[in-house]
Formats: C-alpha cells, structure tokens, sequence
DNA sequence: TCCAAACCCTTGGATGTCCTAGTATATTGC
DNA sequence: GCAATATACTAGGACATCCAAGGGTTTGGA
C-alpha cells in the first residue's frame, strides 16, 4: 500500500464512468468514493497516534464522549446514540475499556435494564493525554485549508441532517 | 440507531473542544469526525443495495476494476495498488468471489510469483447489474447537490494528493 | 392485576481491515 | 553461477461493525 499511484484512480474511475454512459451519476460516484478513502486515510493516521496509548479510535471515542459528561457516565444506550454505532459496538468497546481499567459497569440507580458506564481516574487522565496528542498529530496538521474545513463541515452537516442523523 | 437525535452530536463535540480552550483545532476535529459519520451512512446505504447481489462493497470494488480492465483480468497486487487496500484484503475478497464463481485465479504467463484475477462472464453480468443499481439508488440520490460534489471532489482530492495517494 | 409489547444489554456469527510471519519465485550483485 | 535481497501471495490473529436471537426489566392497556 506503499508508493503513490502516477494517477488519481478515482478520477480514472470517474472517466470510466462517464465513458460507459453513466456521466450524470459519474461525479457523485466520484465523490463519495473519495470520502471513503479520506474516511480510510484520516482513521489510519489515527490510529497510529492512540496506539501509544493502547487505544482504538472507538475506544477513545467513547472515553472523550464519557470525560465531556457532567458526572463521568453515561447509560451505554445514550452512547451507542451519541456514537451513532450499534449497540454491540459499544458493549464490545466497554468490555475492552474495563479490562483496561478506564471504565467500569455499574448498575442504573432506578431503571434495571440499564447499565452505566462510569470513568475511572485512569480513564479520565487517559482521555486528557490522548486527546493532547489527536490535536497535536492530526487535526492540527488535517492537511484541510481552513475554508475547505468550513465547507466540509456545512456539506457534510447538511447531507448527516438529510440522512436522519439528527434534528428532523 | 435508529430515531434522529434533537442535537447535532458532532457540532456538540465542536463545542466541547472549543470550551475546553482547543479551539484551534476544534473546526478540523468536526470536520474529520465528519467525515467518519459521512463515510458510515454511506457505507450502509451501498451495502443495502448491493445485498441482494450476494456482494459486499469490497467485493463489488474488485469486480468494477476487472470490469473495466482490457482484458478482464489483473494481477493481484495491481488491485491492492488500485484499490489502495491491504494485499491480504484482496485474498480474502478473492476467495470469496471465486466461492461465487464471479472471478478465477490463473498463473502469471511470465511471473510466478504473480496471480492474475479474471472475471468469469457470471462475473460480468453480476457487475454490469449491480453498477446500474448502484447508480440508481446511491450515487443517483446523494443528497449532495451540484456545486458541492464539484467542492468534496476537488478539497478530497487535493487531501488524498497531499497524502501521498497519487501524482507525489 | 397481569400479560403482551417495548426496551436494554449481551452472545454468537459473518465480514472487512490491518499487521506479522512464512513460503515461493525473481532479480541483483559478486 | 550462486547467494543475498526483493517481491507476491497467503495463513493466522487482533479489532471493529453489523445483524439475529435470547434473557431480564419496565411499561401500558385490557
């Protein structure tokens, strides 16, 4: 996966595209195949920043998520919500965080299905270190300008709104 | 996963790093995580329509690039570099979709070391079908407008460059 | 009151991605 | 010509994501 490409493959595909007859959907095949690689180059070189830290990016998520709340926990329903991943997704990455010490179980004062999840000293320190580095290694060297930043973040909002993400 | 929340959780998460005196990096962290969610929606979106084909984007991203390949077939490690994926990612989609009958492994006429991947006409059709689905219900109904294809298409573009995607 | 429907979390299975070796074949340099 | 290095693919393992299904808890309508 090494050595750059002499040309953009996802320009190729998008004239291959154009060539067989599908023009009018050849530019947002071209467009959200390149968000599917920035998505893959963006997660790699973080990644590499948490592994230090003994850390995956849905890990850190959850402890920066868990660190932003008043009282350091959260039900594992409002984090799968908040995540926007699947619940076994977040049941898989509290059991990885508690052997790790960063988080713990605890049970819902007064609703029994419910499971908390709580942050532990380690967990917030943790969180407060990584977070350091993430700004540090990668959002202050994105490699965006600061208006395309702007732009990504009014389309991307827009298109997540459109989608149901949020705010009906 | 389901119901839209009241608030933007990435905006929040802007927020937050602006509260905790990280605003120098709070729009690129939105931006980024931006990204992610973006890729995740429309991850799901293309494996909702490619599931009655039996594939997964993985392996609809192979049989595309053979599809479009003069003589139907490519070396393995042309594809890991096309596909910019990992070489043990284009074994594993390889197996699967030579299990399907969609694609074949022959020898390289003149390097051993090298196996070739050729379509099968089953192949064929099943890409040249899913494509027009595909088109139809994803890169047909983004949700991005015109301008804003043109603007993620050149801003990810010149990332994926600066990243040492292509074109050094 | 009480049982069905709704909700919460976990387990088990399928996929995909990457990394680290290991085997086989080519190429290079002496 | 032969050993050392490079390249190509694959096997095994760690993680993450989702879906389907199961067991416990609450809620709500008859």
């Amino acid at each position: 996966m090494g050595t750059p490409l002499p040309r953009d493959p996802i320009a190729d595909a998008q004239r291959n595209w154009e060539r067989h007859g599908w023009a009018d959907v050849a530019a947002p095949m071209a467009a959200i195949t390149a968000i599917m690689r920035t998505q893959q180059i963006l997660l790699a070189r973080i990644e590499t920043a948490l592994k230090p830290f003994g850390l995956t990016f849905a890990r850190y998520e959850l402890l920066a998520l868990l660190s932003f709340a008043r009282s350091g926990a959260l039900p594992m329903n409002k984090a799968s919500a908040l995540l926007q991943v699947h619940p076994t997704s977040v049941t898989n990455a509290v059991d990885r965080l508690q052997e790790a010490g960063l988080v713990l179980r605890s049970p819902h004062p007064t609703d029994g299905r419910t499971t908390l999840i709580e942050l532990t000293s380690e967990g917030r320190t943790l969180a407060k270190r990584a977070t350091a580095v993430l700004n540090a290694e990668v959002f202050g060297r994105s490699g965006f300008e600061e208006p395309e930043v702007e732009q990504l973040i009014r389309i991307l909002g827009n298109f997540r709104r459109n989608a149901g993400d949020f705010g009906g």
